[in-house]
Formats: C-alpha cells, structure tokens, sequence
DNA sequence: ACGGTTATGTTATATGTTTACATCGCATCG
DNA sequence: CGATGCGATGTAAACATATAACATAACCGT
C-alpha cells in the first residue's frame, strides 16, 4: 500500500499529506484531459485548498484561503464556477448534507457510488464502496417505478480516530 | 386501503389530498401531544403549507404562500422555528440534496431509516422503507470503526407518473 | 490574424439560515 | 391577585450560500 493510503478512506496517523495531494492533482490533471476540460490555474488552485485537508470545505472557506495567499480576492461565482467543473470532472464531491466540498481519493467508474462518511468531530470525510447498497437502492425505487439518476449516501457521525481520542481508555 | 395512500409512496393519480392533508394534521396533533409541544396556529398553517403537496418546499416558498394568504409578511425566522419544531416532532423532513422541505405521510419508529426518492421532474418526494439498506450502511461504516448517528439516503430520478408522460407510448 | 469557444471578471442579487434581544400569552405558585 | 417562569412569537440585523447577467480575456484550430 502506499503511503498516504488507507483501507479506510481516512488518512492514517503518519499519512503523507504532500504525495497524497500529487496524486490528487495527476488524477485530476488525467480526467480533466480525457474529458476536453482545461485544468486552469484557478481550477488547480481551488482543487489544492479543496484537497488541502481530507474534511470538506465551504466554497466561502476556499475563497478565504485563496485570498489569504493569493493577494486579490476572487468573486464568489468564480469560486463556484471552480467547483462546478471539478465536481463535473469527478475530482471533487459536494458533501450535499453540509452545502460543502471534498476531494475524491478513490478512483470510480461511470457513476458515483460510494457511501460517504462524514466525521462530526474532525470534519474528515471518507468514501467507502458498498456495491450491494447501492444495488438495493435500485431495486427499491425501481420497485415503485422509480427510474434512479443520483443517488446521495451520507452518514454523519465519528470516526475511528475521534472515537479514540475521545475515550483514550483500552 | 385508504384513499390518498399508494403503495409507492407517491400520490396517486386519483390521489383524495384533502383527507391525505387532513391525516398529517392529525398525526401531528398526536406526536405534538406526545412530545408535550403545542400545535400552535403558526406551526399548523406552516406545516398545512407544506403538506400542500408532495413535493418539497423552500423555507421562503412557504412564507410567500403564508404572505399572499394571511396577508400580513412573516420573517423568514418564524418560518424556521415552525419547521425545526415540525421538523423534531418528526411531521416534516427535510430534502436535504435541495435545502427543502416535505410533509411525512408514513409512520417511522424512534429512528428514521427511509429512502428518499425525489423526483426531478415534478418534484414528488416519497419516503421507501427498505431497512437492509441501513443495516449494510451500518456495517460499512463500522467496519472501517466510523460510528454512525445519522444516515441519509436521497434519490433523484424520475418518477413512475413523470415517466408515463414523458412517453406516452406503450 | 480571424472567429468560435471556453474561461474569467464584475456587479448585483437571490436564496437560505441564524443571532440577539424584546415582547406576549399563559399556567402556576405564593 | 400579582409575581414568576417559560414557551412561542415579533423584530431587526447579520451571516452564509448560490446564481444571473453581461463584459472581457485567453485559447485553439484554421
């Protein structure tokens, strides 16, 4: 496995940050070229504050952070218009349940189907595979004629490092 | 079965909506009762509002409708401390995906576990049961030592009635 | 260099949500 | 009866999130 990687989707205590976010840029830098989309430098620029942590951020969060660095403050739509196309791309998600956005760390096919996991503790968010929820998903709404075109799985709660931290006993 | 009930969570076409209106009141007066909350004026005219339809409404669509109706203009906050509190008794949920909200026409236990199927076309929301969803959502996440406290499953897609007459045909 | 397409800038506004504090109605206690 | 407490609502303002409309600039193939 490499560094950087985890079987849970969270990063690992040691985990290595810099090559992680590399790996996030090649792969967007990749889907961006196999769908005729141009990763800009405000693209690249927004994707890295988006990726600068694995917990999701508020579109009003990357504008601050770029300000901060950059010098000159950005209008929100172009802070928008940034995330449309890397959400487009694949390389970003919007975590619906906290009008907020997260890098994506996994590789998926055609269609998303990942549950996310969103800690409500670190903020840290996570995708784990789960083909079969996603099949009686399906099966569900096709049972009451209901033809599926996204599908939103969230879950909130705390993750395994914040429930240790929390109870430093066993 | 009753008038106004579908097996597929979405209305009918013949659909009875005043006594399926009249059943939401009622189950609210039941779970404001049991909760020891009061029912006020504001809460019924909000949540009657909203019941409407089956569709989900923003927080400011309602306060127009209550604006054009009662003829004096609320303030968007009395609007939300209606819906949080129809939202606690459990009367009201919110579409999270849309920042919206739906009238409930099932009854769940203590804890919600449905699938939410909304329907881009006209904008039904239907709840589905399905609970080994939750049950493999629950495992995915502890698998991984993520501690779950609340699941949310939204589906966009189109329903049954919207799919009929997008092809008339067959 | 030209012309179409894509990306960004600029300004303004729409939509969604909350904070803070004042007031009112009502039940209960003394 | 008046005081007290509490839940609900009113009022004003701010904060947070998202988009519309239109102008300009960069890029790309010819």
């Amino acid at each position: 496995m490499k560094a950087g990687s985890s079987a849970s989707g969270f990063p690992v205590p040691d985990h290595d940050h810099a090559s992680c976010l590399t790996e996030v840029i090649v792969r967007a830098a990749v889907a961006f070229e196999r769908q005729g989309l141009r990763l800009t430098d405000l693209r690249r620029n927004v994707l890295e504050e988006v990726a600068a942590s694995h917990k999701a951020v508020g579109a009003y969060e990357v504008l601050e952070r770029l300000a901060s660095k950059g010098g000159k403050r950005l209008a929100p739509i172009s802070i928008y218009r940034a995330l449309d196309t890397l959400v487009a791309a694949g390389v970003v998600h919007r975590l619906e349940s906290r009008n907020a956005f997260f890098a994506c760390h996994v590789v998926h096919g055609g269609n998303r189907r990942q549950i996310v996991l969103a800690c409500e503790q670190c903020g840290a968010v996570a995708e784990v595979s789960r083909p079969n929820v996603f099949d009686d998903i399906q099966t569900a709404a096709g049972a009451v004629g209901f033809r599926m075109s996204q599908v939103l799985v969230e879950v909130s709660g705390t993750c395994a490092a914040c429930s240790r931290s929390e109870r430093p006993d066993k």
